[in-house]
DNA sequence: TCGAGCGACTAGAGCGCTCTAGTATCGACA
DNA sequence: TGTCGATACTAGAGCGCTCTAGTCGCTCGA
């Protein structure tokens, strides 16, 4: 079943199906159904692979992102990137990062399929890799601030969301803030940054400890373990790396029997959905996916589309988003 | 950068370094190792799009699979799929559902690649949809025991694995024992005649209740709260749908003074990442992602490769890994 | 000495699209 | 009436591979 079958069955030329299927200007209204409806009668449906060949003399129109398969937030991210990219005329292609398959297989595959660009969610690459990357196709690294030559980063202005949450808890009344930081992973030297500004703004009212977390609810255990051993007075509110971290730190502070928010106030980071769940009920930090994919797509346009050969970054502005965890200290 | 650049620069055809890339027969070991060297110093990656395309006339050996995006057990799944597919050279193509892609689109973006086979990993699509699609291109539904006339089924046995549950806490002294279920999610009904199953065989040793779980922590905690509403005597253990299910129960009956496992045993499913870690130790059943995998890519070449005509099912024994969420009934 | 057989390599026709450079038709306008 | 410009459509040359059907030496046995 080819396009040349639909368009013997419509009495047209193979051209001119493909006009159809393009949404391309140059078919009459009355031939543009009649060879949609064709194509419905022989149940067609374009091969995308060669659709992409051919396209390879002008402009392919594809892109590629790379992703973590059991990441709950890069499905939010995806999504917000899906999104953008069919009204900018970008096809999607993905390719996953899991325990065996790598991010640099991952990014292989993408560029044996030739996409015109990569869209990159929190990348563990050197950024000498990312460089040489960029050197070949516009590169895109979302959610993680990369300094590195060519390479576009759109981001949530990760040090400010944790300013809101030091803010909010300090607003709360506490002063005795702790940070479960995510170490060298996408994000964490720069809300651990935003973290210490914050905390430093608050002069004499403010108390910082710094623990290490991490991207999981195992990292966020392991830190409430550290927490649990921190001398009297301990912290009375903590800001997690991420809702994972968070959650794994709920888990264990609630084991070892103090309440949250009672004894302690935690703030997450992403909003994942889990955030939401009424018997969770995390205050965080939310990212905002739908930007994110926005700018992402932009970025690219940007770069392909309008020809503009500047490196960007993008930061997206995040937003608290109050919940149940959080509360004033008791006295 | 195209074959024929390679080809040039290694001043053999094109045709011969098809075969190279393709690792066909037919090149010395001398010439071969020239054409790969040509290929380093281009810097030269075959063109996948163009590679499948022309492989259209033979076999394509590739196949299409089909997973939640922000589902921690998919990607376990999908390493077991990529293991197994390699060796049996196999090209893996994903589509990922996320909460704006439908399972239908997915599908639609594998069709118009026109891969070989599709691979479902629980699937939520009708019988009818289904048997539409195996009309097509083999099929072979993952993690989901469906009957629709054509798809192949490859899963946990599912009803064994929740036997595997029961068996355990009733080993260890347990008589009333829940089931908070997986509702009409795939797997759901196998592991909820398992339950019931396993429960009739203890016969007066023991008392079985039924609470609506489902797939993730907020079904879990929904279903804890109506554990909590019981009255008593209440179940002092339960077999969750899945080990997500399980971690929501577990929170929720935790924050209202329960512990676990002294008060109420809990085994969860899947054996995802987190059941593992060390503040959760949750006893669960294990799904082998590696024969799941495995069976999913035997399937399909039986169907492909060795023309098997037939419709199966593979079912793969579940395995009980005991963690610290469960112990003796206190009396 | 000859041809069969084999291993190494190549020519060239696809694969199913896209898209440029046309042709045909027709209405408008001078 | 002739021509101009649209609009609607088509021919055909790619896109970068794969793979069949060869060709071209070489060795080897008769």
């Amino acid at each position: 079943m080819t396009m040349q079958d639909v368009a013997a069955h419509a009495g047209v030329s193979r051209a001119l199906v493909s006009i159809v299927f393009r949404e391309a200007p140059g078919a009459a209204a009355a031939t543009r159904e009649r060879v949609l409806q064709a194509a419905r009668e022989l149940d067609y449906q374009p091969d995308s692979r060669a659709s992409r060949l051919g396209r390879a003399r002008t402009r392919t129109r594809s892109l590629g992102v790379v992703f973590g398969v059991g990441h709950d937030f890069h499905g939010d991210v995806l999504d917000g990137i899906y999104a953008a990219a069919g009204p900018a005329d970008y096809e999607v292609l993905l390719s996953g990062v899991t325990r065996q398959r790598t991010e640099r297989v991952a990014v292989r595959a993408l560029l044996a399929e030739r996409c015109e660009a990569l869209l990159l969610l929190g990348s563990d690459l050197a950024p000498r890799e990312l460089a040489r990357l960029a050197a070949a196709v516009p590169v895109v690294s979302l959610l993680r601030p990369v300094r590195a030559a060519g390479v576009d980063v759109v981001r949530t202005h990760d040090a400010k969301g944790l300013a809101q949450a030091v803010g909010y808890v300090a607003d709360l009344g506490h002063t005795r803030i702790a940070h479960l930081d995510g170490g060298g992973v996408a994000g964490g030297a720069e809300r651990r940054r935003g973290f210490r500004d914050a905390m430093r703004r608050l002069g004499s009212r403010g108390a910082a400890t710094m623990l290490p977390g991490g991207l999981t609810e195992v990292e966020g255990a392991t830190a409430a373990e550290a927490f649990l051993a921190l001398p009297e007075p301990r912290p009375t509110a903590v800001a997690a790396f991420n809702d994972r971290c968070a959650l794994g730190f709920i888990d264990v502070v609630r084991r070892h029997g103090l309440r949250v928010p009672q004894d302690v106030s935690v703030v997450g980071f992403d909003d994942i959905e889990q955030a939401g769940y009424g018997h969770l009920s995390l205050t965080t930090i939310r990212q905002d996916v739908e930007r994110l994919g926005q700018a992402a797509i932009e970025r690219v346009a940007a770069r392909l589309d309008a020809g503009d050969p500047e490196v960007r970054e993008v930061v997206i502005e995040p937003r608290l988003v109050p919940r149940g965890s959080t509360a004033p200290p008791r006295r």
